[in-house]
DNA sequence: TTAGGGTTAG
């Protein structure tokens, strides 16, 4: 006999019902639930038997050694045949009874019977009682009950309202809790600061920016601004919405800023694209000494870095959650892969990876995307199986890492392997992710014709994503005719942007046909149609440079400059040759190769070799994919300047050592 | 026993 806790309420009523057959046969047409508090356990057996609901309960010290015994002792009488205790008992019990059984009752029935004879009896006058009974209500997942049963409340309280909003507020129909909102102002009834951030969190949820706009004016007329909680909320609702400005008005306003607003503030700036202004966040945060970042600061700003590539950075932040002891938590961990992982820094990933004591599918999944986006498709693969000996399950996300690390590395048999396994074997549909990565894996394969039977046969709707993907294969095997069916899908889609049209100029230029360039040309500039500018950055000491092509901005642009020239120099006498096939212009070769001396990665690269010395990594970030001819610049400068380069672009990692990359191809 | 806010960990 072990004392029980209240993690055993179920498992408790299961050792009731089978006690032995006898009890089996004498409890069948009864429902046993246990109701468990700090202190007591609440054992009710609920008789189906009779035509109006009959239970009895007891309660027992949860300190006290339960038997099947114990619990005929405590209730000698009743046991066999419940009788009905409304009758003899006090209503306090009553009440306690009713509501712990609906507490525990999933069962519809039941609910129906017990409201049945709520409506009967006079309970339901009882406002304190009708406030615990809809709260019951309320926790069910359905809340027709909860709904019928406020209907009957003659003359329901603010605190009835609040209850059923709060109810509505996190379920699927949180329009509901609008609605509420309204009626319960129209009655008279004043809404508090904690309904109104219920009320708040459902506009969100039904995504209305107008209804959270007439509940913020209410709760300024109303004075509840100094509500340190309800203003985080409204942080939450302007962010949700993308209005970062009024977010960020609203923190301003907060006159005590705690934690949690202080990560609702970073969380909108990482959600709205303010990536770099996070880890500023993040300093000021420590450095203010106000609000001491938590888990959840680290686990945000940890998500920027990675966006980011903002490794040393990221290191701080790693180097702060070892500081707090927050490095147990296994989310962290997970988040911490990523981070290394998409900042080219594997071995670090390797390391937090190693260390989590129970790897969930989420740790295997970082891990095997890490090794994939890093160019180590097969070690990729080598872990997919380790993970399967330990037992862990995969799942969508464990194939996108696992056909990505294929796609990468040219692996096609083994792609079409796991696609076809993941349905077969573990019952997981392929969905537009996993499609992409097979489209680019067969496009990059030069399989044009199959990646194209591969879209059109695919069961879920191909995106423009996915369409853009055999593009870029298209520019790879300089396939034209595809590219133009191509470009007529996305327009189908209305998801055609300039970088398409690029990318099929692309396709032209290298293949010489100077005509449709300047057809398309002539075609973007008349439907003003402009090109995203390519962007590098790069981290160094902490601190991240941002270029753009032909950039001027930098403080240290001279310098910039000359050491670009110097190191072109450089790399022609080693070898390099400037490849043009990548640029629009129809140029000459001498001015194209000028063309192309100023693209971001360029910038970024000089920069990096100016104020580095030999022997160190450089980390380049680039939001378009890097052109052939910087893939070949940066091979040749990691061996003449002896700098190891890790280069992230839209697709993939390019890792470039003694003059050579790690794909030992450009693609 | 009406009872609040943040993390899409990959």
């Amino acid at each position: 006999m072990t004392p029980l806790t209240p993690d055993e309420s179920r498992p408790l009523s299961e050792a009731i019902k089978q006690g032995n057959a006898k009890e089996q046969t004498t409890l069948k047409m009864t429902q046993i639930s246990a109701c468990i508090n700090k202190k007591n356990i609440t054992i009710i057996v609920f008789s189906l038997k009779l035509s109006i609901p009959s239970f009895t309960s007891t309660t027992i010290p949860i300190n006290r050694h339960f038997s099947l015994e114990s619990f005929q002792e405590t209730c000698p009488n009743n046991y066999q045949h419940p009788k009905p205790m409304l009758k003899s008992t006090s209503r306090h019990q009553q009440q306690q009874t009713m509501v712990s059984l609906v507490k525990s009752s999933t069962h519809k029935p039941h609910l129906l019977q017990i409201q049945a004879h709520l409506t009967r009896s006079s309970l339901l006058q009882n406002p304190k009682f009708s406030l615990l009974f809809l709260s019951s209500l309320c926790s069910s997942r359905d809340l027709r009950y909860a709904r019928l049963f406020f209907s009957q409340i003659k003359n329901p309280s603010s605190s009835h309202y609040n209850t059923l909003i709060r109810a509505y507020s996190s379920s699927n129909s949180p329009k509901e809790a609008f609605i509420l909102y309204r009626e319960m102002r129209q009655k008279g009834l004043k809404p508090d600061p904690i309904s109104f951030s219920f009320v708040i969190k459902s506009c969100v949820k039904f995504r209305s920016v107008f209804c959270g706009l007439q509940v913020h004016g209410r709760i300024i007329r109303d004075g509840f601004l100094s509500d340190c909680l309800l203003l985080t909320t409204l942080m939450e609702f302007y962010s949700s919405f993308a209005s970062r400005e009024d977010a960020c008005k609203v923190f301003d306003e907060m006159s005590q800023k705690d934690t949690v607003a202080w990560n609702v503030l970073i969380s909108c700036y990482l959600r709205n694209g303010r990536t770099r202004d996070v880890l500023m966040l993040f300093d000021n945060m420590k450095n203010e000494g106000v609000c001491e970042p938590d888990d959840v600061t680290c686990l945000l700003v940890t998500q920027a870095c990675a966006n980011l590539g903002a490794l040393e950075f990221g290191e701080k932040v790693h180097r702060y959650i070892k500081e707090r002891d927050y490095g147990t938590a296994r989310n962290l961990s997970n988040s911490l892969i990523s981070m290394y992982s998409r900042c080219g820094c594997l071995d670090k990933a390797y390391d937090v990876f190693k260390g989590i004591g129970e790897k969930n599918v989420i740790s295997w999944s970082a891990m095997i995307s890490g090794l994939a986006m890093n160019g180590f498709g097969r070690d990729a693969i080598l872990a997919f199986e380790e993970m399967r000996r330990t037992g862990v399950i995969p799942d969508e996300q464990t194939f996108t890492g696992l056909l990505s690390a294929c796609s990468h590395c040219g692996l096609v048999n083994e792609g079409m392997e796991f696609l076809n396994q993941m349905s077969k074997e573990f019952g997981i549909m392929p969905n537009v992710h996993h499609y992409g990565c097979v489209v680019d894996l067969l496009g990059r394969a030069g399989l044009l014709e199959q990646a194209y039977r591969v879209i059109i046969s695919m069961k879920v709707k191909p995106d423009a994503t996915i369409w853009r993907t055999l593009l870029g294969a298209c520019r790879i095997h300089g396939h034209f005719t595809l590219g133009e069916h191509v470009i007529e899908h996305l327009i189908e889609l209305k998801a055609q942007e300039a970088g398409d049209y690029v990318l099929l100029l692309n396709i032209y230029s290298s293949t010489g046909n100077w005509e449709k360039v300047s057809e398309l040309r002539k075609f973007l500039k008349e439907k003003g149609i402009q090109t995203t500018p390519g962007c590098s950055s790069i981290e160094l000491k902490g601190i991240v440079h941002e270029f753009i092509v032909d950039d001027v901005s930098h403080p240290q642009k001279h310098e910039i400059y000359n050491k670009l020239d110097e190191i072109n120099k450089q790399l022609k006498i080693a070898g390099y040759v400037a490849e043009t096939t990548s640029e629009l212009h129809d140029l000459g070769a001498e001015e194209k190769a000028n063309a192309l001396s100023y693209h971001s990665e360029k910038l970024a690269l000089a920069f990096g070799v100016l104020v580095t010395r030999p022997g160190t990594t450089l980390r380049v970030t680039k939001n378009l994919r890097i052109c052939i001819d910087c893939h070949n610049f940066a091979k040749f400068l990691s061996g003449v300047y002896n700098r190891q380069l890790i280069i992230r672009d839209r697709t993939r990692f390019h890792h470039f050592r003694d003059g050579h990359c790690s794909c030992n191809d450009y693609w």
